[in-house]
RNA sequence: CGGGGCGUGGCGCAGUCUGGUAGCGCACCUGGUUUGGGACCAGGGGGUCGCAGGUUCGAAUCCUGCCGCCCCGACCA
C-alpha cells in the first residue's frame, strides 16, 4: 500500500477527551473515531487490526471444534420472555420498537437466540457435543462507557456456546475451550491469564476470566509466579482427547490467580512470597458453565440413548476483539507510540523513501516493495513528500515491527536501513541482506504465531 | 445513577470574572528556498463561539432551559 493512496489520518495531538494511552494512540494513529458516547467507527488502520485479531480468534475457535455462524444484531424481545432475562437485564439492553409497534432489542449477547436455533434442529445426543459461535457487534447500554473501545456501548465479540448431554462432557467442552483461549491469545503475543471468576448475572457454577497483563489495567492481579513459566500448547494439540485437554486445564489452574474482585487473603497468604505476583491486567476473555439455565426454561432438549428428553448442558465463552486491539496498546507501546505484536500489526514492514523524487531512492524503494509484496509482506510504503523526522514519527507511532529506510545518503555505500520497531535496533545493510533478514523474520513469526 | 469538569475553525488552547462584534500554535492551500528525527520565508482559506430563549444600543462573555462529551465512584467482553 503506498502511504499517498492510503486514509490514515494522523493526529499530533491526542484530543482532550482520552485519558487512557491505548486511546490517544487510536486516536492519534487514526485507527477510529468516536461518533458518539462510546460508539466509534473503524478507520483503514485500526480495521485492519481488529480484522486479524477476528481472524486469530476464528482460526482457534475452529481448531477445538467450534462452528461458525451469524446471529443478527436486532432481535426480538419474545425470545427473551421466555428466558425471563427480558426484564432482568435491565437498562443496559437497548430496546427498539418497529414500526409494528413490536419490542425488539439491539442484543447484548446471543444465548437466548442460539438456544432457539438449537432447539429448532438438533434433537438426538447423536448430534451432540455441539459448539456454535458467531463474531458480531454487541450492545450495551453501559451507564458509563470509558476509555475508547476499551469499554465501549457497541463493541465486537466472539461467542461460542457449547450443548452437551450431561454435566461432564459439558465440562470437557469448557475445558476445549479454555484451552483454545491459551493458544489464541498467545498467538494474538501477549501473556494472559486465566482467573477463578464470578458468573455474574450469566449464572452458572464455573468460570474464569482471561486477564492480559499491561501496567495500566484496570483491574488489580494476584497470581503465582508459575505462570509466567508455563507452556502455551501448540498447534498440534489434540483437542478430542479429553483427559490431555483436562491436563493442560489442570497446570493452568493448579497455581493461585484471582483479580481483586475474587482476592483472598488466606489463600494468598499460601502462595510463598518469592512467588507472589502482583499485576494489573486487562479482562478480555470470559468463559461460562452454567448447565441447564436456559435450555431447560427454553426447552432445548435432546432425546437422549434411554429414549428420555433432557435438557441440554451448555457453557459460553467470549473474546472481545475490539477491546483486545486497546488492550494490546495497553500492553504494548513507548513514547514514540504503538509497538504491535507480529501477528495483528496491520502492515509487516514500514518501507520509507527518505527522498521521494530521487531517481535513487524511488527505483531503490519500487524494487523493495515488488521484492517483499511478492514474498507476502504486507508493506506500507511511504512515498509522501514529507520530510524525514516526521516520516519516522508516523512510522514509530503506528508501530509496524520494521521500518525499511531508503535514503540518497545510504545508497552511495549500497545499503539501506532497517529498523525494529520493538527494540529500536538499527542497522545499515544491503537491500539483499535486508530482503533477506525480513524473510528469516517472517518464518521465524509464521512459525511462533501461524498456528 | 451519585459526584466533578468541559463544549470557541480538523486537533490543542487563549479570550468569559470586568459585554464593544474572535485570536494563537499545529494542520490545510499557493509560491519559493529546503530535505537522515516533526524545516524556513511570504501570501491565503476556513469558525452563526454546543443549541434555544432572555437581558442589553450591543452577548463567546450576563440570566434561564436544553443537548453533547469527559473524569471519579457503583456495574460490565
Amino acid at each position: 500500500m503506498l502511504l499517498s493512496k492510503y486514509f490514515l489520518p494522523v493526529l499530533k495531538e491526542a484530543p482532550r477527551e482520552a485519558e487512557i494511552i491505548s486511546h490517544q494512540l487510536m486516536l492519534r494513529a487514526g485507527m477510529i473515531k468516536q461518533q458518539s458516547a462510546g460508539i466509534y467507527s473503524w478507520l483503514p488502520l485500526g480495521l485492519k487490526v481488529l480484522r486479524k485479531v477476528e481472524q486469530i480468534v476464528r482460526e482457534e475457535q475452529n481448531r477445538a471444534g467450534a462452528v461458525e455462524v451469524l446471529m443478527p444484531t436486532i432481535q426480538s424481545a419474545d425470545l427473551w420472555r421466555e428466558s425471563g432475562r427480558y426484564d432482568d437485564y435491565g437498562k443496559e439492553m437497548l430496546r427498539i420498537t418497529d414500526r409494528h409497534e413490536r419490542d425488539m432489542l439491539f442484543g447484548p449477547t446471543n444465548e437466548e437466540m442460539i438456544t432457539d436455533i438449537f432447539r429448532a434442529y438438533v434433537k438426538s445426543y447423536k448430534d451432540l457435543p455441539l459448539n456454535l459461535y458467531h463474531i458480531q457487534w454487541k450492545f450495551r447500554d453501559e451507564v458509563r462507557p470509558r476509555f475508547g473501545v476499551m469499554r465501549g456501548r457497541e463493541f465486537f465479540m466472539k461467542d461460542a456456546y457449547s450443548f452437551d448431554l450431561d454435566e461432564a462432557s459439558s465440562r470437557a467442552a469448557y475445558y476445549r475451550m479454555f484451552v483454545s483461549y491459551l493458544r489464541t491469545f498467545d498467538r494474538l503475543g501477549v501473556k494472559a491469564i486465566p482467573m477463578r471468576a464470578d458468573t455474574g448475572p450469566i449464572g452458572g457454577d464455573l468460570s474464569h476470566e482471561f486477564l492480559i497483563l499491561a501496567d495500566t489495567g484496570e483491574s488489580e492481579v494476584f497470581c503465582h509466579g508459575d505462570y509466567m513459566k508455563l507452556d502455551v500448547p501448540g498447534a498440534g494439540l489434540d483437542y478430542s482427547d479429553d483427559d490431555a485437554i483436562a491436563g493442560i486445564v489442570n497446570d493452568w489452574t493448579a497455581s493461585y490467580a484471582r483479580t481483586d474482585e475474587m482476592h483472598d487473603e488466606a489463600l494468598w497468604g499460601e502462595v510463598a512470597s518469592g512467588d507472589q505476583m502482583n499485576a494489573r491486567g486487562i479482562e478480555v476473555g470470559h468463559i461460562f458453565h452454567f448447565g441447564q439455565k436456559y435450555s431447560e426454561p427454553m426447552g432445548a432438549k435432546v432425546t437422549g440413548p434411554d429414549g428420555k428428553d433432557t435438557p441440554v448442558y451448555m457453557g459460553s465463552y467470549g473474546i472481545g476483539p475490539s477491546r483486545v486491539v486497546a488492550a494490546l496498546i495497553e500492553a504494548g507501546h513507548d513514547d514514540n507510540g504503538i509497538i504491535w505484536p507480529a501477528s495483528v500489526a496491520p502492515f509487516d514492514v514500514g518501507l520509507i523513501n527518505l527522498r521521494p523524487g530521487n531517481e535513487k531512492t524511488d527505483t531503490a524503494c519500487g524494487s523493495l516493495y515488488d521484492q517483499l509484496t511478492n514474498a507476502g509482506f504486507d508493506v506500507l510504503y511511504d512515498d509522501t513528500d514529507n520530510r524525514a523526522g516526521g516520516k519516522f514519527a508516523l512510522a514509530d507511532l503506528i508501530g509496524l515491527p520494521w521500518q525499511l529506510i531508503v535514503g540518497p545518503r545510504g545508497l552511495e555505500n549500497g545499503e539501506v536501513e532497517l529498523k525494529e520497531r520493538a527494540t529500536g535496533e538499527r542497522e545499515s545493510l544491503t537491500m539483499e541482506a535486508a530482503v533477506n533478514r525480513l524473510t528469516e523474520w517472517q518464518s521465524a513469526t509464521r512459525a511462533r504465531f501461524g498456528g
